[in-house]
DNA sequence: CTTGACTCCGTACCCAGGTACGTCCGGAAG
DNA sequence: CTTCCGGACGTACCTGGGTACGGAGTCAAG
């Protein structure tokens, strides 16, 4: 059952490189090559490809992957969860960030929608003055 | 009134370098330089940093920002206003995004805590297997 | 007149997260 | 045997949004 890299890469829906570069990374390993010849993946690189990809769907950048994986034996629960609870802060104020835009934009749209042609282009102007745009 | 690069630089918050950055991308004016003199800024470049930090502020790229700025004159206001819709589009995917990795970040660290080392890591394994991560 | 702060300009570099390219080499099919 | 695919490896390049460097010029104060 094992693959080599352009089968592993496509089971895992990533591009070959992604998998070299991963190595290089240092986020997976690079099985031994039997002298000249091919390298075999098996379902544990396999399984490594999707927690990493499982992690950056979540938000970590490669480097935090990279130290979730040193914790990969099921016993560091208290600093896995730490490394997650760190993440979901961030994640909470980006999330702040996000929906403020969303309200600003959101207001500016519908204003000029209802001001058809009728002035100055509000959005337009509140992006010069600095109105509506930072209104806390 | 006029000032100086560095003024200008300071006066808006931002560096320098930014400001010639931006000149570079054709988002600010050079004004001419007098015969091996000092360029001087006056109102209208530091309104246009304004400007700019604006729409940074909402998300939008300097890319946009040309575009926006090229509908500076108030009386654009339908391809302004259709501009920041694709920009509210495009924020509303990155929220539901977030909002949905939150809650899974939310859900595997208060599993974590819950089961203090009684098992295998709770978070490790979601990640290695899958679950819990992508729930739709 | 000199010193020190600032400006000008071009170019190179930073980060993440890869992608692309060029060359060589092995293995299998015809 | 040749042909061809795909892997191996190293290096260069991409995007966005800047930052940093270095040498030269300018300007104002002391």
């Amino acid at each position: 059952m094992s693959s080599t890299i352009g089968t592993l890469a496509r089971n895992a829906g990533v591009n070959v490189e992604t998998v070299r570069y991963y190595q290089r990374r240092g986020l997976l390993a690079e099985p031994p090559r039997p002298l000249g010849g091919v390298r075999r993946y098996g379902e544990e690189a396999l399984r490594r490809l999707h927690f990493i990809r499982q992690c950056q769907s979540l938000g970590f950048s490669l480097d935090e992957v990279g130290e979730l994986l040193a914790l990969d034996d099921g016993r560091h629960c208290t600093e896995a969860s730490a490394l997650a609870a760190d993440r979901l802060k961030d994640v909470r104020v980006r999330l702040a960030r996000l929906r403020r835009i969303e309200r600003v934009l959101a207001g500016l749209v519908s204003q000029c929608r209802r001001s058809r042609g009728r002035m100055r282009c509000p959005l337009i102007d509140a992006l010069s003055s600095g109105a509506a745009v930072h209104p806390e």
